[in-house]
DNA sequence: TGTACATCAGTGAACGCGCGTTCACTGATGTAC
DNA sequence: TGTACATCAGTGAACGCGCGTTCACTGATGTAC
């Protein structure tokens, strides 16, 4: 890479750092390319060296906060560990983790949609996968490992009811995941984002005095409802 | 009520709608002023004889959301239903319908704050209690009735993790609730908070066929988990 | 019932501001010979 | 190594636009006598 190019990608990210740091301080609806070309002290004409358009640096940010996002996932995944059921519950810890350390990327990929602003689906969607499929895997190795034998509930659907992935799927085919496995990483999923929400916008600190405690807590009875009865003794 | 003052009355409620109709179309964080006058057909200086400033017809906006919200939930709690249990699920059923059909409602009070404004705390607070505090009612209602027996889990809390009102809450004094009842309360709300929300913004779909049976089925499995065994046969 | 006055919803012009985007340009850095 | 040229990051002026808010005003509606 030459200096040219070096420079360039450092100015590129300064752009999207000063944007996240404005998002922090007005909300993430509030991205404005003055505003960044004001504080990076260059005019706002230069950014577009970088970017065609506001929107491709919004979509550049949504796309930065989901793969960093599924980043930490996975540098936590691949901690070593005691067992597969502890694994997941160090990940599902580290989700939150990301989450309150990163309110407004987290609000970004997870909450309102900006105004004026519609994302490129096939730009977003895999980055978005990405993070969920750290999950899923470390669900499929607890249940081939025999830490997590899956209730009959979540065998059988009740009529009308399907849960899959699309046949597409560039990193499962349908073979290779059991439709169980899904479902019960669909309800982990919605259990966690609902407490993440709720702390994210204050609504539950009114009533729990320490939402940490309160998460680590609800995860353990979560995952022994989804079928994982020990969290360490494989 | 003079005319006048039905007059007034009638074109407070106008603005209220169209600044909603606005946010359907743009989104929440999209209220302007400027757009509502030009709908209305109306000039801008005009709304100032109704709200004295833009911030002020977004608390107006969010406190009605929030008692809207509240009312369906209550007109349904008060609907015949064959036990306690059933008119909690009822009413859990209602929260979700709700939110599907006021999106933009329940992404302006559950979602992202918006840019440059800042809520009166003593404005929003009491309306967001209200919905909350109609579900605490029925589970309480359960728990008299012997319809709910929680299960020892949310009895004895992790050493540092407490769950309480404050002691001000008006609707409820801390000897008529029990600690327990609150904690299963935050708890089923978190579970179908997170369900609404990733339905909301579409991030279910994907794997999800029918949601609205997805719902139904994990909240019968949630209340059970809850200590509601049965729904119908009290 | 008719007149004089008060109330008040809505007007129209103006303000200062920030926004995204375009354009022709300058001047420093990098490349080819 | 030195010169001629190409690349390209950043400038500065300009655009049309929408925003919230203020102010002095008009004119219709309501009230008191």
């Amino acid at each position: 890479m030459s200096r040219r190019e070096r420079l360039r990608e450092q100015t590129l990210q300064e752009i999207k750092a000063i944007a996240r740091q404005q998002m922090d301080e007005s909300g993430t609806a509030s991205i404005s390319l003055n505003a960044i070309a004001r504080r990076m002290e260059i005019t706002t004409p230069a950014l577009y060296r970088y970017f065609s358009n506001r929107d491709e640096l919004v979509t550049a940010l949504i796309v930065d906060a989901f793969s960093d996002l599924a980043d930490t996932l996975e540098q936590v995944a691949e901690l070593p560990a005691p067992s597969q059921a502890r694994r997941l519950f160090n990940v599902l810890l580290a989700y939150r983790d990301w989450a309150l350390t990163h309110p407004v990327d987290f609000e970004l990929i997870y909450g309102n949609p900006l105004p004026n602003y519609h994302a490129p689906e096939e730009k977003t969607v895999p980055a978005a996968r990405r993070g969920f499929e750290v999950i899923l895997r470390i669900l499929l190795d607890c249940y081939q490992d025999g830490e997590l034998t899956p209730p009959a509930e979540y065998h059988q659907l009740p009529a009308g009811l399907s849960i899959g992935l699309s046949p597409d799927d560039p990193n499962f085919n349908p073979s290779s995941l059991p439709d169980v496995i899904l479902h019960l990483g669909v309800v982990g999923w919605y259990h966690i984002h609902g407490m993440i929400m709720l702390e994210l916008f204050h609504h539950i600190q009114p009533m729990v005095n320490d939402p940490g405690i309160f998460y680590q807590r609800e995860l353990e009875l979560m995952l022994r409802s989804l079928g994982i009865e020990h969290l360490d003794s494989s």
